[in-house]
DNA sequence: CGGTTTATCGTCAAACCGACGAAAATTGCG
DNA sequence: CGCAATTTTCGTCGGTTTGACGATAAACCG
């Protein structure tokens, strides 16, 4: 474990004399995904430098060395540029992007990343980012809305990944409060669904899952209208069995570009 | 697009005067798996170079040079190293590998796919790799097996990711010749799965899911026992409602090393 | 022809789901 | 205080899906 930056030699299994290993420039971006003010939310950076200077970008950055952990350099740019500490939230690896043509600075690999993280923590961030600031996905996503780089459809795979998991892991949970009501989690399903789902049904389903949600003994008050058992949550991580978008309306677009 | 090799510049946010954004070596790695012999295997090839010469590992290599798109070094290096052709069969990304000690030459990271392929596909494989071999992942995940590099995570990561997609997906047909019977599909699951499965329940249930199977009219002969119906692959690609993994005893184990 | 093997169809009870009625526990208003 | 409005929670009902397993169909083998 040296790690020297691009010393890496020996001529793979192209028998080429003189081949060289070619090497790239590696960045991480993350889509960092919130509910707040009952619509799914992105923290978006304004861009400072050129590229795509004065535009919104997902924040990242390439590797600080070339001794640096891919995922701690994810973990390093989030609290760089959010103010968010990586430890005790949810980030998981999206995918990588890698195409040619994709950064007009020369050949940039990107690994992104999705966190969840709950809708009070980290109102806009400070860090050392130029404004840090959550934006409703509908608005990033709509068709003439644009993001630096290949961002809206790396966001856009983000926002399908949240959807898919809330079906079979228990995550949504990560979007809400330490202490939370059968009805805020079911509101951050209907925001990230953008879908309705009949309250007492949903309250059935989830408090029927094993290790989901575990009562506190207490009880919200003041709010009009019957005080809510509060949760928190469990030790489960898988839905089982899962709960299934219900088909119908198609939630509000998620268009391609790149 | 001009894509020259490391040729990236500007200060990113990091503001010091002289700071060279690190360039790493670029890799993919390629988890091949196959249903054969009613064992879930995987293709290996034995390393003709150092370091780990002579050891068993995925397939893989360095990108051919800085203009190459990822997603297709992945489908050339399958067909270098394995002689199976990329198009017409099912190659996904799995993740992104970069962990600073992986590589005892230097920085690589490795961007890692999956593909499922027919068991009858490629016996063994030409291209100009050395000795490309199916093997059961059973034997390669045991406990004091062991693989180059950090493959032997890699690949479990490879297998749970195959479990987890049978169950909401349609991809077990993939490990199918293009026609089938309802025996042979079950036994991919079971195989996959490591479990035994209720033959009437499994055929009425992927009978029943829309657009899964096509019947072709036509039946087998000459087995002994009943001829079966066979059935080519239909156009669904989600299977709704999920077939859930019977809880139970688990599968054959998947050791993490790493 | 009877026995074995394999594929397919049915049956039945338990679990689960969607739609919706109704009770419980609070706030707000007169 | 009494009553309406609001919100949470509990129940009911019918349809679908699941798991366990019996029964039948269609081949093979001797």
């Amino acid at each position: 474990m040296d790690g020297r930056p691009g010393q890496v030699t020996g001529s793979d299994d192209t028998s080429d004399e003189a081949w060289e290993i070619p090497l790239v420039a590696l960045a991480v971006d993350l889509a960092v995904l919130t509910v707040r003010d009952g619509a799914l939310q992105v923290m978006l950076v304004e861009r400072g430098i050129e590229p795509y200077r004065g535009m919104l970008a997902l924040p990242g950055g390439f590797l600080a060395d070339t001794t640096e952990d891919v995922d701690r350099a994810a973990a390093r740019e989030l609290a760089e540029e959010t103010g968010l500490d990586a430890a005790g939230l949810h980030l998981e690896q999206l995918r990588t992007y890698g195409e040619p043509g994709r950064d007009p600075r020369g050949r940039v690999v990107t690994v992104c990343y999705v966190a969840f993280v709950p809708g009070l923590a980290a109102p806009t961030a400070g860090g050392d980012a130029r404004a840090a600031a959550w934006t409703p996905v509908d608005a990033v996503l709509r068709p003439r809305a644009e993001l630096a780089f290949d961002h809206k459809r790396i966001l856009a795979d983000a926002v399908e990944r949240a959807r898919s998991k809330l079906e079979y892991t228990t995550l949504a949970a990560t979007f809400c409060a330490p202490e939370f009501t059968v009805t805020e989690l079911r509101q951050v399903y209907e925001t990230v669904w953008g879908q309705e789902l009949d309250a007492r049904n949903f309250h059935r389903k989830v408090t029927g899952v094993a290790d989901f949600l575990v009562p506190t003994g207490t009880r919200t008050s003041g709010q009009g209208g019957r005080p809510a058992a509060l949760y928190r949550r469990g030790p489960a991580h898988l839905l089982h069995p899962a709960m299934l978008r219900p088909p119908g309306p198609k939630p509000p677009a998620a268009s391609r570009t790149s």
